[in-house]
RNA sequence: CGCGGGGUGGAGCAGCCUGGUAGCUCGUCAGGCUCAUAACCUGAAGGUCGUAGGUUCAAAUCCUACCCCCGCAA
């Protein structure tokens, strides 16, 4: 554990957060500083038979016996009101989901931090750690920045560097870039007490969008090289999850790895099953699919599949329904 | 009362609609072939067809209730 020095006082804070992302942050905060308050999104129905549930980060609040507030929108005066009255040192936003009015952001002495899982100005947006993935990133990172009521638009005060790994999915990232921000926030925040930060604007020629994920785009085109494909499978997994067809059915691509590079082929020709998984060809390189899913089934290894399935080699997996 | 799928030897599935022999791919075990093998050949073991009741000459299959599992919903 770090050890702080005497003069440096835990900071009043106020953190916001609602998805898992944003867990590590506040148990790292709750640990180092003084969370004097929680804001959440409200309980909503989750799960199968939708009932009631709280987000993960009500639960630690809860656990921790801090206050813990659900506004539908902050947007409204007598929410100012109530955060004026907290008198916080400083806010701290990830994954929240709720737009900050600038009446809000000027309340905290030190302003408001908020921790993006991209190297900004690079994905801005709802999506950043999924469209770096996609887009076949080497490396990413996460930014400590001021919020602004712009969208990850403010100052960057701190920012480190992750390499991704072909290995990598939204799965695996997620998490380590979520320890990764919590740290880097705690360092940000010893930094921003001993006054030694100095925040550095975005470059506005750099910015690139990571907007929402949509269904849509978890059809795979076989057209595109294996390895872009692959790039779709890693970055879209578990939600929304990639889709291809196969006869009449849809089947659910969880896992693959591209095994030669180079060979071009019929994009969607199923061209070997084998006991590592169903070969399929694409307009280049070949894709070894390794872990798919049917419609109400679980996620099971391609080769379990094949037991039941029956596919021949030199069937196809097409992009579309229509025959 | 959110929507939906399913429980069949160890695994993944078919069979159910149109009741009447327990099927397929794989695994396991034994033997064979082979320099060798996750390959191939031969043979074998292994199933109260989720539970309880009902209909029937006869139920995995039709009816009723219950238990359990899973998927979609962000």
């Amino acid at each position: 554990m770090l050890k702080k020095p005497k003069t440096l006082e835990p900071l009043k804070i106020v953190f916001m957060g609602t998805a898992s992302f944003a867990v590590p942050a506040l148990e790292k905060l709750i640990q180092h500083e003084k969370v004097i308050a929680v804001y959440t999104q409200p309980d909503r129905p989750r799960g199968r038979g939708q009932k009631l549930d709280m987000s993960p980060i009500k639960k630690i609040a809860v656990q921790h016996g801090i206050a813990c507030y659900q506004p539908v929108t902050l947007t409204a005066p007598s929410h100012v009101k109530a955060l004026k009255a907290l008198a916080p040192d400083l806010m701290v936003v990830t994954a929240y989901g709720l737009f900050l009015p600038k009446d809000i952001l000027d309340i905290p002495r030190l302003k408001t931090l908020n921790i993006h899982p991209s190297l900004l100005p690079k994905y801005r947006g709802a999506a950043p750690i999924q469209w770096a993935i996609i887009q076949g990133e080497e490396k990413t990172g996460v930014s400590i920045v001021y919020v602004t009521p712009e969208m990850d638009a403010g100052d960057i005060l701190n920012q480190k560097n992750y390499a991704i790994s072909m290995q990598d999915t939204y799965e695996t990232l997620e998490p380590t870039l979520a320890e990764l921000g919590a740290s880097l926030l705690l360092e940000t925040i010893d930094q921003i007490k001993k006054n030694k930060v100095a925040a550095k604007p975005q470059d506005p020629n750099q910015v690139t969008r990571a907007p929402k994920l949509t269904k849509e785009m978890g059809t795979l085109d076989w057209q595109a090289p294996a390895q872009q494909i692959l790039n779709l499978i890693r970055g879209a997994n578990p939600w929304p999850g990639t889709y291809t067809f196969l006869k009449d059915s849809v089947l659910k691509i969880h896992a693959a790895r591209v095994i030669d590079p180079s060979t071009q082929g019929q994009p969607g020709k199923i061209r070997e099953l084998s006991k590592q998984g169903i070969l399929v060809e694409t307009s280049q390189g070949l894709l070894l699919l390794t872990e798919v899913q049917k419609p109400n089934k679980k996620r099971i290894p391609a080769t379990e599949f094949l037991k039941g399935e029956h596919l021949l080699p030199g069937q196809f997996f097409k992009s579309t329904l229509k025959k």
